[in-house]
DNA sequence: CAGTGGTCTAGACCACAGC
DNA sequence: CTGTGGTCTAGACCACTGC
């Protein structure tokens, strides 16, 4: 058991504070200096302990003015999400129905924000476990010159798997959208799907450091195999 | 236009070494001292620099030995969800069906990881949007004195408000598991469903600090009025 | 042993708030 | 103007790693 540094000594004595009422929202906490006083430390010292309460997301900063606490963000989960794997199902084996160059329709143009004469590639796969069919896919990508179309290499990969042949996965902008629809005639026997149940959809859209978009993607998950997991933080 | 402080500079030269390839995962970036006479900083400055970089998870350190950059992380994204609201719909209606203290029985009492005899407060409700019910709300709180079981407190409230009268938001864990299931008979008559729309269900767990549970919600959305939105980082 | 990252100090200068 | 937070320096000691 070695000993807590002071930063986080002075960070936790101040969360206290926060969590037991004694500084409420909006309220300023003391000033830099005076911590330093208080706890008799260096201010770099006292600063450190500030910057996780404000990564954290305790308290927030005004240049020239102080510290002050901040209204706490409960409505905010992060969730994992990867096609190929969530937290009832893992994915073993998908087919590849087509692979294409073609051509955006308006609406797709518009999402990708690329005119309509622009190549797109058209990537539609099935998921299977263990033999039955699990999800429906379908990515768009804007075509680059060097872009994976070999067979092999889409099969299996994963949406930012693919796009990241082009764009660092780091510097790369990922939204989800996550919603319920029934299955239409098409999904159903694409999905062995004989009775009612439902379809989780989720919508990708990945972008680089500018915004421009590279793809978006729409997966449809059987709801008999699909549960997203999600905590806090 | 303010000039952009150094340590952020530094962050950006080394993100981008390892955006291009100079760097790959698992390499051993330059030792902080090499980088204080490549840039001609102090120490201090540099480990701002690599504070940055460890945040946003491109490195990650190890005492002793050095600072290596990190598998990217690309299946997280963070997810915003609010009972009363989301991206296509806002709750501005809520109907209490029921409050009462009752006994849990073997499945809540497990989750709730209290016996059998204990109170717990369940509450279930009705949401809608413009006259129309959009979703059917349960949840089990575990009962305290002091509880608010007044009818006003609990009718608008969302379950992280419920629970922040004894337990401060911050420091709370909160889960959520988010799935798909076709309405049965009884949440057909709630929901005010004629046809086969799926319903996107969202359990949510809240437990203290030390891991107690606080209480379980479950809410069973029409499917025709909740897409949830997440963005990565 | 020398080199690494982790902590901490006691200064400094700046831009900015508020009076 | 003083006080605030934001940046930065040039040291220091520690625990740990690897040789």
């Amino acid at each position: 058991m070695r000993k807590t540094p002071v930063y986080v000594q002075i960070a936790e004595k101040i969360k206290n504070k926060i969590n037991t009422g004694q500084l409420e929202t909006g309220d300023a906490i003391d000033s830099e200096n005076e911590i330093c006083r208080e706890f008799n430390v260096s201010r770099m010292t006292v600063r450190k302990s500030l910057a996780i309460l404000i990564n954290e997301g305790y308290i927030y900063s005004i240049p020239g003015k102080g510290n002050y606490v901040k209204k706490p963000e409960f409505s905010k989960y992060v969730v994992q999400y990867d096609e190929m794997k969530n937290s009832i199902n893992s994915v073993d084996r998908t087919k590849l129905l087509e692979v294409n160059i073609v051509k955006p329709d308006d609406k797709l143009a518009d999402k990708l924000r690329i005119s309509k004469n622009k190549n797109v590639i058209m990537i539609r796969r099935i998921f299977y476990t263990e033999g039955e069919p699990v999800a429906y896919d379908i990515k768009f990508l804007v075509y680059y010159r060097g872009m994976p179309i070999v067979e092999k290499e889409i099969q299996y990969a994963t949406f930012p798997e693919m796009v990241s042949k082009k764009t660092p996965l780091f510097s790369m902008k990922k939204e989800i959208l996550i919603s319920v629809e029934a299955a239409d005639e098409e999904k159903k026997r694409y999905l062995n799907i004989y009775n009612d149940v439902p379809l989780l959809v989720v919508e990708q859209k990945f972008t680089d450091q500018e915004n421009k978009p590279l793809g978006v993607g729409i997966t449809y998950f059987r709801g008999d195999y699909i549960k997203l997991w999600g905590e806090s933080l």
